[in-house]
DNA sequence: GCGACAG
DNA sequence: ATCTTGTCGC
């Protein structure tokens, strides 16, 4: 296990927050959305990217992506644990999505770059972050999520937390999340979530 | 110093 | 997140 410098990953963080764009820069209409997700087994972290279309909100197509797990998960750095198998995944769907959901954090974050986020401006893709659990921020009575005296995110409901990732503002991710939810999950992470978790098994040594 | 803390 | 079976409840 790999064992993180925080310090230099800290200052990497509010380093590479400065490119953060929070205006929409996706293809509108949007045709294809992504989930992605990380399941982890013994030694090796699974990557899954889902494809699903936009309008329909079915799915198309989906990408895994193996990896061996060396990075320990530390709250406020889990982009460093997470990054790698997400990333590889995405790269090897054959249809780009136009917007991705990540199973994490965006901008709700303490040096505003959550996994989401930090997904998002590596690969130059529009990112979502979709949470089900705080990690920092004030909620004010409308729902809306402030850290560092800036509004980034919507608490969806105690299972749900929607933050701006990357090149989306945070009005259109509430409505995109919004239109690929189902029971109040967000379609593309769960199936993401689901495909993961069932890969856990299909690996054969250790 | 103490407690909290995405997945 | 992972290690783990059955079981209570709508």
């Amino acid at each position: 296990m790999v064992r993180l410098n925080l310090k230099k990953a800290a200052y990497l963080q509010r380093k590479l927050s400065e490119l953060v764009i929070t205006k929409d820069m996706f293809n509108k209409p949007i045709k294809y959305i992504a989930g992605v997700d990380v399941a982890y087994r013994k030694k090796y972290a699974i990557g899954v990217a889902y494809i699903l279309d936009y309008d329909k909100v079915e799915p198309l197509t989906y990408s895994v992506y193996i990896v061996e797990s060396k990075v320990p998960y530390i709250p406020t750095y889990l982009a460093f644990r997470e990054i790698w198998p997400m990333a590889g995944a995405l790269l090897k769907l054959k249809i780009k999505p136009d917007i991705t959901l990540v199973d994490s954090h965006g901008l709700i974050h303490p040096r505003g770059f959550g996994a989401a986020t930090h997904l998002g401006v590596v690969l130059n893709l529009p990112t979502i972050g979709v949470a089900k659990s705080p990690l920092v921020g004030k909620v004010d009575k409308d729902g809306y999520i402030h850290v560092n005296n800036k509004r980034v995110g919507y608490k969806f409901s105690p299972k749900l937390y929607i933050s701006i990732g990357h090149r989306v503002s945070l009005e259109s991710a509430i409505e995109i999340v919004k239109h690929v939810l189902r029971n109040s999950i967000p379609e593309p992470t769960r199936l993401a979530h689901i495909k993961a978790n069932e890969m856990k098994y299909k690996i054969s040594m250790e």
